[in-house]
DNA sequence: CGGAATATGGCATACGTATACGCATAGTAT
DNA sequence: ATACTATGCGTATACGTATGCCATATTCCG
């Protein structure tokens, strides 16, 4: 079964019903303005009758484009790998809606690092191009952007939104969004406020949060405390051994700003059994808003990155460097979601 | 830039360079058995030096054969769209990670019960086949499985495996879950527990979760309350609802079975809102075993389905039927995780 | 009414690969 | 030595569509 099907019907077996050539049946279906009203309807009433449908292969092989696009998810270093982050997958999810509104067909595969995607993908004609997710050190995949330039590929990433990016980028404004929960902190009365998460080259985003986050105790006049600073990669587990660190070094903080949701739950989960409470103690606000936010006890108050609009531009961004009009990078606002972890 | 690449390599260039013919180039890089070794490495060589890649859809339209699977996800009616279960997330890596093990690359698409997805992807070629996966009334595309297999297409779908399933089937042994469940519960003293969730033909996979939870409570010699059966689709406002119906309406019971971690979530808030404490008066079991699961409080007891071999099942089972040697549904077992939300 | 512009659609061909055959050469068996 | 099989590779062609170019029919305008 499925081997020996009934040889499929093809552009000629309309061509022939409906009295015309073959490539006037393409046009037909395509859209061209060369054929007749009339005759396009004809064409169109026997391909839907046969049940007809464009061979792709054939298709994308002599137009030389596939209409397709190729996601490839960067994983963190964890090994196991059963796990994702929640975060991504939504992402995935809009990602998936944008390009199906698009009529794009969507490839997606995890990437280890170290693999040569770049020939995999464009170079064999799979994909028009590549959306590039997945946090992780950025610095490490510096020089496979390069190569991607190089080669002409197009592809568009998601991450920190910089004038100097590689090729376009696009990204939540997440120094926007460190300040507007920094803000939010401070309007609670918090003045001291930790930050759980990497702040340096290596991981932009989470470095422009905390640069928002300063901002905001700047713009207030408060003094930054760097020993406030907490490294932290998106997992619970270094959320939960960061807040340790953080308490076991006899740190004053009255709040916790956590680079991401992952974080912010590790980091509740080590407060509270440290004996701390969560808000009263310690005001605690995430990054993300995943589906476990809401979850926690007390629920978490976090920011909410727009995945809809995201995935929008991302593929739209990469529509544009298709036709050659390059489109900007693009950085988009964040929403502040207030629950239970920070108002008392 | 990307549109007027240096004319990529082909197959001819690779000839010319090695002194063969074209053909022998393909039958090298795929390793046909009828060139010599000393060839093949030369023709490796060089392919690789001018980082040749295979044009896909050359490839695929002469072979008919595109190495490529399609992953259809049916949503359930929620019309919002964001929000999609944690749990085919996962199941999505899986499937991802499989395929990519076996050279298959990976097309995935959310999918309106209503679109004609059969004609989009298999009869143009895209993909050799279809992995179907998603809750929701089975018996609405029932039709359209009927379709697949009259017209051919080679599919696997993830749900209830039963003998008289419209095609090759892969899914958890639900049965033998829900027998688990209703042997924790027992082993725990809990006697009149309620099950949360659609139990009738439209939702199988529900109602095999009932069945072995009624087996459990048979065997166990203790009478089954048809009034302890509480409809809920997976949403955590099912949940919540069902719970509460069950207290309005005056049941006794001291344990709940929910079909999915989302009703279990859901029932847990609505339990704890109306006094009723978890574990203490009512133990508390879900199904799943999403990444929320464990930030409950209580953290939910739940039974874990085997999302690993499920991916690797799915795609197996469906190389199989490529190749005309139907593999015949397979049942998967599933593993009961402790957590407070059972345990005193 | 003649010639030019326009609309419609056919012809030829290219996209890059895979495979059925055929043809040598070499090795083996009779 | 003849016939036969196996090995290794070239020849020819097919996969199904899209598109540049040309031929015809139609319209339009002065």
């Amino acid at each position: 079964m499925g081997r020996k099907r009934s040889t499929k019907p093809t552009s000629f077996d309309i061509a022939y019903l409906a009295g015309v050539s073959q490539p006037t049946v393409s046009r037909a279906l395509r859209g061209s303005k060369a054929v007749s009203l009339a005759t396009r309807q004809r064409i169109e009433a026997i391909a839907r009758e046969l049940n007809y449908s464009v061979d792709k292969n054939a298709s994308s092989l002599r137009s030389q484009r596939s209409n397709t696009i190729a996601l490839l998810f960067f994983e963190d270093p964890t090994p196991d790998g059963a796990n994702i982050n929640p975060f991504f997958l939504s992402m995935l999810g809009s990602i998936t809606r944008a390009s199906a509104n698009r009529g794009l067909d969507l490839l997606i595969s995890f990437q280890k690092m170290e693999d040569d995607w770049h020939v995999r993908y464009q170079d064999s004609h799979r994909a028009d191009g590549l959306i590039l997710l997945g946090y992780g050190d950025y610095t490490l995949y510096e020089s496979r952007l390069n190569q991607l330039v190089k080669s002409g590929t197009d592809f568009v990433r998601w991450g920190s939104v910089r004038a100097d990016n590689i090729g376009a980028t696009v990204g939540s404004d997440n120094f926007g969004a460190g300040r507007l929960a920094g803000e939010h902190l401070l309007s609670k009365g918090r003045k001291r406020i930790a930050f759980l998460g990497q702040a340096d080259e290596h991981y932009p985003e989470f470095a422009d949060r905390y640069l928002g986050l300063c901002a905001a105790l700047a713009d207030a006049g408060q003094p930054i405390d760097p020993s406030l600073q907490r490294n932290a990669l998106s997992s619970e587990g270094d959320g939960s051994a960061a807040a340790q660190a953080l308490i076991s070094a006899g740190c004053q903080f009255d709040a916790v700003f956590a680079a991401s949701d992952l974080i912010a739950i590790g980091a509740l989960r080590a407060l509270t059994e440290m004996g701390k409470r969560v808000p009263h103690d310690v005001a605690l606000i995430g990054f993300d808003d995943i589906p476990a936010a809401s979850l926690t006890s007390p629920p978490l108050t976090t920011i909410s990155q727009d995945l809809k609009s995201g995935g929008e531009q991302l593929v739209d961004t990469l529509l544009a460097s298709f036709e050659d009009r390059a489109m900007p990078s693009s950085m988009i606002p964040a929403r502040l979601v207030v629950r239970g972890s920070t108002s008392v």
